[in-house]
DNA sequence: ACTCCGGATAGCCGATCGGATGATGCCCGG
DNA sequence: CCGGGCATCATCCGATCGGCTATCCGGAGT
């Protein structure tokens, strides 16, 4: 057996989208599609069970464990199967965490479905794929040192978000108002701001506030 | 021909979407995928030419005018399909922009496809088909005044959103603080907020704001 | 053991914001 | 033809913010 077929198995909530990827693999003479998962429980069990190749793993998941974490304990498994995100976003927060997460690629679902199985055979042979946007976002976020924002600083950015002042804010979080505005300081520092507003916008579109 | 079958036109502009409507819509007896379209100047084209019953209309699409002004342009041809938007987001501007443009429901991705079929059918008999969690989006919106944010507010915004302040804007939009604060008030107002934080925020929420 | 970092706290101070109030001009729609 | 939304501008003023500097504590890592 020198030409041995792909085995995929796709992890997405959406019904639509499963059957559309479904559709486009299972219509390639080397790709077979062996299971479908629509939450992270039935991912692993899939996974665990049919043995894929490769795994099409969505990263907005409804419920419990995203995307990301998924991943992760998809390749926790014994003889783990290549993970390669395929999902809509393409903010680096989300790249970085999956690619921590053990993932192999990085597509976006508006690709053309021949960019999509190029990625699933690279994937399949271990390669790296990446999608150009999302390699030159990464490649950004490289350049420049990694934000990472501490809890309590998430706290701080929800309150920020709800409009709340730094005395309200202060009493929300059972601290003193000098607190919260030494986190709003390393805050804007961290997201490279100068500004509530700044620090919102910028949270949300890193995504450490959901919107 | 006491049954006609029902024809269906889908316009998305991720090809892996189209395929998971097509794939799981010609499974039904009833209903045909008779064209696709992947941007606003195809979607025209193509239901003037296929003269479909329903027409499948994703809210983003890429390009120039979204799955709106797209709505708009395909209900303003001749005998005019109805129109059943099927996208990601349910955020109130969404919907009320496409059921002012002219569409007939309004479905999530994320919907199971038996309520996708529904959808259609009831769609071409002319029902008004709206998701659960749209339904109830509307309903809240309908007790609150509707907010229309002017587009020199939404500049303000944009502004805003980058952080910038008050002299700042004012540089930058060519006019007086007084004006840009006058604005920031009005803002405030329509969106319920009494913070430049806030107002970001809910801007966002709101996709007046990309985030 | 020593250091680094996150978290909490304090005070100072100039710059800015946000609310209140009022006014002008334009253009659209009833 | 008038009202009303939009955009513009002006002042006043109290409240708040944001930068700066410094201290303290406890846990994680070297």
């Amino acid at each position: 057996m020198v030409e041995q077929h792909i085995r995929v198995v796709l992890v997405d909530d959406h019904p639509v989208v499963r059957a559309g990827v479904r559709a486009l693999v299972d219509a390639q003479d080397d790709l077979d599609v062996v299971g479908e998962a629509a939450d992270s429980a039935q991912a692993v069990a899939v996974v665990a069970e049919t043995k894929p190749d490769v795994v099409l793993m969505d990263l907005s998941l409804g419920d419990g464990p995203g995307g990301a974490g998924t991943t992760r304990l998809v390749r926790d498994l014994p003889s783990p199967p290549q993970v390669l995100v395929l999902t809509t976003y393409d903010t680096e927060a989300d790249v970085l965490e999956a690619v921590d997460a053990g993932a192999a690629g990085y597509l976006l679902k508006d690709a053309p479905p021949d960019e999509l199985f190029r990625a699933i055979r690279g994937t399949a042979r271990g390669e790296t794929v990446l999608a150009p946007s999302v390699a030159t976002r990464l490649l950004q976020r490289a350049a420049s040192p990694a934000p990472k924002v501490s809890p309590r600083e998430v706290e701080i950015l929800r309150l920020l978000a709800k409009g709340l002042g730094n005395k309200e804010m202060a009493r929300e979080l059972l601290v003193s108002e000098a607190t919260v505005k030494s986190h709003l300081s390393h805050i804007y520092t961290k997201l490279g701001v100068d500004t509530r507003a700044g620090a919102v916008a910028t949270a949300i579109e890193r995504r450490i506030l959901r919107p």
